[in-house]
DNA sequence: CTCGGTGCAAAGTGTTTGCAACTAG
DNA sequence: CTAGTTGCAAACACTTTGCACCGAG
């Protein structure tokens, strides 16, 4: 997220009654940095490097905010807690390893995009949201074995 | 589950030194009886409905016996706790309706399956689980709206 | 007798709530 | 000033662990 997206939010968030807060800025900056959806833990430990200690209460509500408001989403992997992702990147597939716990994130495409609709059509379903997760073992672990 | 399914988990069971119990004759009953996956607390509500009262504490060690032995298997919806389905039921996608919270099970089909495939070998990725999941509004409440 | 099954209390982990103090606008 | 932001302690929900006793085989 360039740093004109960051502004964007801050614009559309003083919108709705928010103020600007440097924490915001640097959850949002670590989440784009992130090359994999970040939990609470991973957030805290990229604020202390930029010498940010908040206390976890602000950093969940900070998550809760965003959250509502669409800048950014919840990943649940299924590991009893929540990993976030800039909204800005597209509910997607990911790969995680079972091997080295990587977490890959992928691009839907056409066919399953087109799957989707046409599946959730036939069962009466009005779709809004999917998750597609995938576990198995990543290429690099597959090679070293 | 058919009661010859359950002898058939139990003779396994005992090969692996694991004794008869009740109480997982139970679980896999309440499992099979119910049409969607179910959480401790609806397996709990079960054996309570049958006279069993066990603690919750065995309940849980139980399901993670018969998640081992790959009897069971956890579902996860992002719901802060996991749910469990027999494994005689292939993993497969869930309907869940953000409104009423129905949870309607499907089946995958041809189509999405080598989809999986084909995406998965494209990715250098060894395939083992995968998670679908489609959240939105069911039939029901899409026309009593 | 052995070792798996069970109950109970306590601890663990991730998250949320209540309340008071702080501060951007 | 007003209402959003933050910290702290405590509560919460779900799950796991440690330890002792019971009981099937």
């Amino acid at each position: 997220m360039s740093s004109q997206l960051i502004a964007k939010v801050n614009q559309s968030l003083k919108i709705h009654g928010y103020r600007y807060s440097v924490l915001r800025d640097k959850i949002l900056e670590i989440l784009d940095l992130s090359d994999e959806p970040a939990t609470v833990l991973n957030i805290i430990s990229g604020l202390a490097k930029g010498k940010i200690h908040p206390n976890k209460t602000t950093v969940y509500r900070e998550l809760e905010t965003l959250t509502k408001h669409n800048i950014i989403y919840e990943v649940n992997l299924g590991e009893g807690k929540k990993r976030y992702e800039l909204a800005s990147d597209q509910p997607h597939p990911h790969l995680i390893c079972k091997k080295c716990g990587s977490i890959k994130c992928t691009r839907l495409n056409l066919t399953i995009e087109s799957w989707l609709s046409s599946f959730c059509t036939q069962n009466n379903f009005k779709l809004e949201d999917h998750v597609l997760e995938f576990f198995g073992i990543c290429q690099i672990c597959n090679q070293t074995n």
